[in-house]
DNA sequence: TTTGAAATACCCTTAAG
DNA sequence: CTTAAGGGTATTTCAAA
């Protein structure tokens, strides 16, 4: 198959207002019908159908998703935690990264350039679940120089796209 | 209606094991048909149906959305802007932060507690769109007291929530 | 590329156990 | 919660413009 899709490093996708469209309904709506959108947009079906699996085969749609609403899981409680690695212990940071990941809680990761090496975005119930959150993976950690927990109050996540 | 959907102070809803599955096949694909979801479960189509449907209704499924890759759509450069407000102008954050969400290149806002008071997710092109950013909403804001920009070397988004 | 039509596959509802 | 069957709709393919 000749799919760019995981060549990260290739050209961007040109998208056209019919493809931007799309991805705003989708984005609001993943599980629409082909038929509706074609049909808002004024298109033949086959013809969204086309652009729709373009945009998901060229990757620009990584994949379709569930936005989780936290809260109504239990999940009342989110921090974002930043985390300094000891300069010594940089080569270990892919590690540690594969690490977090997956870990319960952990909802988005990110590798940072500048004074902090990552930003963990964490979700759960309580603030004694941050506590052992942080006790337990990052300082029992000796790459983990330092961390700083920030409560988030509130989080907008998904903004447009295009 | 007596959907409880929006009621965000209302007790979380519990999730058993086919529903925590469930949650995890749709944040891997969303557009899963519901038959094959049930098969992997072993159970009836039309018991999967009403569970897919009551995760949907209750709101711990927000909305059914796509996760699009910044890169292949010109997006290369990623950053989280740091963002504090001058002490005298709390008052004009919610203003504020609605201003900023819906901005172009904004995919995400947190809304913090600690020394910053808002964290901005932004994804551009280049380092200019990032610097005429800060400079068109931040800077130019006089309720902005100071702001910190962190390049993204790599977000990691949509862990597992269950 | 887009289209329209045809064939296939799938979903949803209902009713009954 | 499950099974089973119906009617209805969506998806997909493909030849032609």
């Amino acid at each position: 198959m000749g799919s760019t899709a995981n060549d990260v490093r290739s050209e961007p996708v040109e998208l056209d207002e019919i493809d931007k469209k799309l991805l705003r309904m989708l984005a609001e709506n993943a599980r629409r019908t082909n038929n509706s959108m074609a049909a808002e947009l004024a298109i033949a079906p086959s013809t969204c159908l086309a652009r729709v699996n373009r945009l998901r085969e060229t990757g620009v749609i990584r994949r379709y998703t569930v936005d989780v609403n936290p809260e109504r899981i239990g999940r009342a409680l989110q921090a974002l935690i930043f985390v300094r690695i000891r300069p010594g212990a940089r080569h270990t940071m892919s590690t540690f990264s594969s690490e977090i990941r997956g870990l319960r809680g952990v909802t988005q990761l990110f590798f940072l350039g500048g004074t902090d090496d990552f930003v963990i975005h964490l979700a759960v119930r309580d603030s004694h679940d941050v506590r052992q959150f942080v006790l337990d993976h990052l300082s029992a950690n000796p790459a983990v120089a330092s961390t700083q927990t920030s409560l988030v109050f509130d989080h907008l996540p998904g903004g447009p796209w295009v």
